[in-house]
DNA sequence: ATTAGCACTCATGATCGTTGAGTGCTAACG
DNA sequence: CGTTAGCACTCAACGATCATGAGTGCTAAT
């Protein structure tokens, strides 16, 4: 549909503005080294882009930008896959020996490398525990009436809450309430823990202790938590170094969505695996409209253990980012194998 | 040293700087219903005072500011502390209810609902664990070669981390190191843990597990990361609704002190018990000289059991934020002690 | 000691040309 | 017929100029 020309200026123009964030005009593109025609034919080229919606002009006297269908066949037919630089594989390298020890450790601070490196923010969505099942329960006593509430996923993730016991609940209660979980939910998918807990731990419970009902809602809050995926944020306030954003009032729509955990997952939804790339308007999400997200899944085993998110403007580095999240996804899958497997 | 028309004058300045985050003229205070001098001299009182330093003038034919030291005096001898709304006050009951079994989600939730009743941004540092003891330890197999450590504290605050075990460390040993920390660290504080763990530990461990040392550095690392006290955010975008702050590059300096949790534990350094105010320079952070802190701690028994502070611009609300911090701080101290004691 | 009067200062905002980057169109060119 | 040189036109950005008015400091009268 478009000329071997239109796709190379379309290139050149989405290239450019993403480097210096100004309308990019006929005669620059001219000057190019590759490049070897007048600025009247790239112009007629660039009038004909704007008709098909893929390139805008702020004003008459300005030079094109793309549009966010521009950016859609740019990164869709155009882009070129940034590799990884030596140093930044030395340093992406160095988070394994690092945090090794420890999956949701390793994969936030993972993103912290990343959005260091691209300058962008970086958002990571833990491990879907839809997926993950129960390792280990265990209930410890802090004091009479409190004890802490410990939950271990098959992940190495652990998750615990302090609980206040009902009157008349011992320490031999609870340690036997807590053998008897741990006999019936190792193992058990979260996802099903609730129907267990009301079904088989219940009768049996029902059997020995009074107040049980109480407990169990103590319980299913506890396990409930763990559902939740966890979220980590880094480089939020690397937004402000763009120049299209050094108006407060925009920026503050955009901070605003990522402080806030719900309205964050929300850009998460309906991803499906490997990488993927929302541009503007894209992510359904009025507050950043103006920005782009990129996204990859880490996976082992159809299990999904864990998601990256890059936000940046629309004028986002793609080819670089796409090809950072590309490695890195890669290098925290083998990671995973190696430890959990 | 001021007269009493002068506190007068200066305390109306502050209030309506604070206000309206204008530079106060004499002729507006003088309009105020409980003044009955004459713009003339007001102005001489506030020449006197800008003379001492307490007030400042942007530029000649502008009305005053409160400098730093005017704030500072402002919050000595002049403030009215603020009652806490019925509302408000119901508002922060409701945590008690709701996260009553959660002491860092307790305190932490607490601080999102300043935030939001203040709008000024909260940031919480978590236990000193200088102070706070080990309760109990636990090494709870994963794999073959990894296992989850736990550690809880005598707070009810509970740490993990995944650690991988040398080769020929098997599930007893495990069982029986574990059994061994339990027995030889319990009650011990944190800041002994180091020292009681290379003296009695290491001995005991050496008579029967070769690689012991490689163990001991991976137990050490585990609980240092435990002294390192949490610290929680929240309503980080608020200071950009402060009109002094509609300029990107200030806002840039500011998000980012509270993005690095070393560089904002710096601002908690050296406090000393109760509600403390430092206003800008005070805090000895370059990047904060245009915000004020103040602080509260959160202690039972002498028992450091959190810190709250709120960051403002100097132009802050001292007298609403000092009232609800000095109920909160009260309201969660009887929290603590009702919970685990 | 207080206040009215007045000259003076200076940030703010409106108006108005100037500049220059960039366009669209037309006509000439190979 | 595709490409290009030439040219008139547009319009944001910038700077200079000026009027406005809020607020001051000083002096002299009360």
């Amino acid at each position: 549909m478009l000329s071997e020309r239109q796709r190379m200026i379309l290139s050149a123009i989405v290239d450019d503005y993403i480097r210096s964030a100004e309308p990019v005009g006929s005669r620059s593109i001219s000057k190019r080294s590759d490049v070897s025609f007048s600025p009247a034919t790239i112009r007629n080229d660039m009038a004909d882009l704007e008709e098909l919606g893929l390139l805008e002009q702020p004003h008459t006297s300005a030079g094109r930008i793309p549009s966010i269908k521009g950016y859609r066949y740019y990164v869709d037919h155009l882009i070129q896959l940034g590799g990884v630089k030596e140093q930044d594989v030395r340093r992406l390298r160095g988070l394994v020996a690092e945090k090794m020890n420890h999956w949701e450790g390793a994969v936030s601070h993972a993103a912290t490398i990343v959005s260091q490196l691209t300058n962008y923010t970086s958002i990571v969505l833990g491990p879907d525990s839809f997926h993950t099942s129960l390792k280990h329960f265990q209930l410890l006593p802090l004091t009479d009436t409190t004890a802490v509430a410990i939950v271990v996923a098959n992940t190495g993730h652990v998750e615990h809450r302090t609980i206040t016991l009902p009157e008349g609940v011992g320490m031999d209660d609870m340690r036997r309430i807590a053998g008897l979980l741990n006999e019936k939910l190792t193992g058990v998918p979260f996802y099903k823990v609730k129907t267990v807990l009301y079904t088989e731990v219940a009768n049996e419970l029902r059997s020995y202790i009074d107040h049980c009902e109480h407990i169990l809602s103590l319980l299913e809050d506890t396990l409930k938590e763990e559902t939740e995926p966890k979220v980590f944020l880094s480089g939020a306030t690397n937004i402000l170094t763009q120049p299209e954003f050094k108006d407060v009032d925009k920026v503050k729509g955009i901070l605003d969505v990522l402080e806030e955990t719900p309205r964050l997952m929300q850009l998460f939804q309906s991803l499906s695996e490997g990488i993927q790339v929302r541009i503007g308007t894209e992510n359904g999400v009025e507050a950043i409209n103006q920005c782009s997200l990129v996204t990859a899944t880490i996976s082992a085993d159809g299990q999904l253990l864990g998601t990256i998110g890059i936000l940046g403007p629309t004028r986002m580095e793609y080819g670089k980012v796409i090809g950072l999240l590309d490695y890195l996804s890669g290098d925290l899958t083998r990671l995973y194998n190696r430890l959990y497997k």
